[in-house]
DNA sequence: TCAGTAATTAAACGATCGTTTAACTGCAGA
DNA sequence: TCTGCAGTTAAACGATCGTTTAATTACTGA
């Protein structure tokens, strides 16, 4: 890849993470990118084809991490423990394609929607023949990867998507970057609140 | 409020939500509130006074069930399962302002974020004060607002977002809109997780 | 050294953007 | 009946948008 193009793609992640797809002009893209307006359009075809690269990498990357960790050998808790301690590293490296990836979900560009849902159904396959049939067969509650795929991701998610105001409301003194236990802190919630459901079958929970 | 500014705010909210704030021009807003386009700029200033609108519509409501719910009498597992109770038939309710807020949250525009800061330091004292306090107390981890509250609003949060892209890929004869049991699936979840990371003193969980 | 491809450039395209202006309507209160 | 204001309109403002074109440069392989 050209240093140029690699450059277009940087630059582009960046702005299109902290102003947004719609606010961000190719000129202000190129300029910062120090190269010609012509040169996105070159590399890239279109401004949506630079999103849809944006939005590929990250994807399978994703689904990648979720492949390896999740048909893995082990249980469940083991499976969800170990991909956690992959994918909030992968995340925290790619915060800026995920904060595209989180903010463009909601957006109804056909040609985008099914970009990004090619990625989601094979994700939805893997949390649901790894996850969710191993679990359903203990709980008294339908689990399905539309139920608990939305709130692992959730988890991890929200996290980045309120760093930017985080970052100027919370006391100085509080050491809050460094994520060394965060991928097992969330990774403990959910375990922890997965296995509730399982182990209140029967027991009337409230 | 006039018939024709309410019919803005509505079309605004729809719109933001459903193509995003930068992708939305006036004149296709205008056309299908069925108003003049002047009119927008007459009754909110500007576009992003608009957007302000929006934001300030949902924070104030969100801050208030907080407020609400989480200062009641009570210890803190029914506070936090009164608050999930309330708290999703409103982001229900409100499913395009919640959109809105969350696409729009990353962006760093400098008038936008101030407003939305100051919303979410008043929640952030609500969490530590109510939940966060009470909960370190016995535990065993530093349990933060900044640690918890992204993980609580993104269990609820992600569900929203990734529902366009889930109702194109779901098996039709999965029934999912209901959302009937869903404020309990969530409180379940979060409450075990987080007793889960109390009950754990001492033992070394892993 | 030359041919050919890839990379880069400046310039212009038409379209659309958010905003403002000034004129006009309809209606309530003096 | 007249005044005044809130609501509404069409039109135009300059700016910026994404994209395309054609010409030029840089570089590589024969």
């Amino acid at each position: 890849m050209t240093a140029s193009k690699q450059r277009i793609l940087e630059t582009g992640v960046a702005m299109f993470a902290r102003k947004g797809y719609g606010n961000t002009g190719l000129r202000e893209l190129a300029d910062q990118a120090g190269v010609n307006l012509a040169m996105v359009n070159y590399f890239f075809g279109s401004k949506k084809g630079l999103l849809k690269v944006i939005l590929d990498t990250f994807l399978s990357g994703y689904h990648e991490i979720a492949r390896r960790e999740l048909t893995a050998e082990g249980d469940v808790e083991d499976k969800i423990r170990r991909f956690m301690r992959q994918i909030i590293p992968f995340v925290r490296t790619h915060r800026d394609y995920f904060i595209v990836v989180l903010t463009e979900l909601p957006h109804d560009d056909p040609d985008i929607i099914e970009h990004k849902a090619s990625w989601i159904r094979k994700i939805v396959e893997l949390v649901q023949d790894e996850i969710c049939t191993p679990l359903s067969a203990d709980a008294d509650r339908e689990i399905t990867p539309y139920h608990i795929g939305p709130v692992m991701i959730g988890m991890i998610a929200m996290r980045f998507l309120v760093e930017p105001i985080f970052e100027r409301i919370k006391p100085a003194d509080l050491e809050f970057d460094s994520y060394q236990d965060y991928p097992d802190l969330i990774a403990d919630i959910f375990l922890n609140g997965v296995k509730g459901l399982v182990t209140q079958k029967g027991e009337g929970s409230q």
